[in-house]
DNA sequence: GCTAGCATGTAAACGGTTACATGATTAG
DNA sequence: CTAATCATGTAACCGTTTACATGCTAGC
């Protein structure tokens, strides 16, 4: 149980909005990042297949139309389970690295729990929040300043810059969603 | 030839700098990203050893000492070239995805040409620069602000300033490589 | 005496990339 | 008529993860 990367764990988010067949979970994911994620057939169709032999998703072939018939894809109630429990309780490499937390973020709002969700903000927030969170040297933070590289003193500007915007997001959206309602 | 991901340009990009064993490499590489970037022995030991098999490294065993001899590597005349092709000729993954442009970033000091440390630059800042470098829907941009999804809004405002931020370090830092010296 | 850190490695399972393969429909 | 888009898949290759395996040294 538990198979998968990201990449399962897109498919079933968009799954559990509406049942939908590969080519367009190809078209939503890609349109998710700007393109910036293209997800190659020979990575979409097996895990496809290993969702299904899983018995996280169904598949029915859909008549009429085309050369390769579409294969609808329906998220089980297992699949589901599944999606919600990967929400609910991400592993450390998907608090950690910023893409991996972005494709979380994305279908967040399928977590029914507004509890659940702070949590996970909350776990992102803390790790951006420790000192740690870029670049060391001789055992502590290095400042931006004090590096000599260009390029990586342009790195931990950039860094810094992206860190504060989101942990105001954080702060700000943890705020509102933990207010009595 | 031309072998290895991210892995293999960090190792080689350590070892141009002096030559250090592999346990060494590994707390640089954690180093390098705030642990954010956790090499595991089981990926470590193998780019290693793919590297010595392509020459692009040497390795003498450190007599003296331990359990587990230190096993110096030394980077090799073919692996200083392929080290600079790589960073030279970048794969568009490579300019695309935050993660890896930033392990370019790291060691493109070593491009002994200003002009070709511009020309990277230059291809990360046109990629920024496209408006399809994030979130599409019904094809074309989506603005924050007409996003309902509170998640989904976060993370457009947050890569909004990111990449703010990042082109305007980009634009500065090419124009500063760029004036006659 | 035990734990943490130093130091190197192997093997199985997994998942992604790249290239290949097929074929229908639609727009220029 | 031709190219792009729709639509699904397979196979070889590659590199990472995870777990296992070993053993020394230093500090508590």
């Amino acid at each position: 149980m538990s198979r998968g990367g990201d990449l399962a764990l897109m498919i079933l988010g968009f799954l559990n909005r509406e049942p939908m067949h590969g080519y367009e979970l190809k078209s939503r994911i890609a349109a998710l990042s700007g393109h910036l994620r293209q997800v190659s057939d020979g990575a979409l169709y097996p895990a496809i297949a290993r969702l299904e032999a899983d018995g996280l998703v169904e598949r029915h072939e859909e008549q009429g139309a085309a050369a390769a018939p579409r294969q609808v894809l329906t998220i089980t109630g297992k699949g589901r389970a599944e999606l919600m429990r990967r929400l609910r309780e991400p592993k450390d490499a998907e608090i950690t690295d910023q893409t991996r937390f972005f494709a979380l973020l994305t279908f967040l709002s399928a977590l029914p729990s507004r509890e659940d969700q702070v949590r996970v903000l909350r776990r992102r927030l803390e790790f951006l929040e420790q000192p740690s969170s870029f670049f060391y040297e001789d055992g502590r933070p290095v400042r931006a300043e004090e590096v000599a590289d260009p390029f990586r003193r342009g790195m931990l500007l950039i860094a810094r810059a992206t860190g504060k915007a989101e942990i105001e997001w954080l702060r700000r959206t943890i705020e509102e969603l933990s207010l009595p309602q």
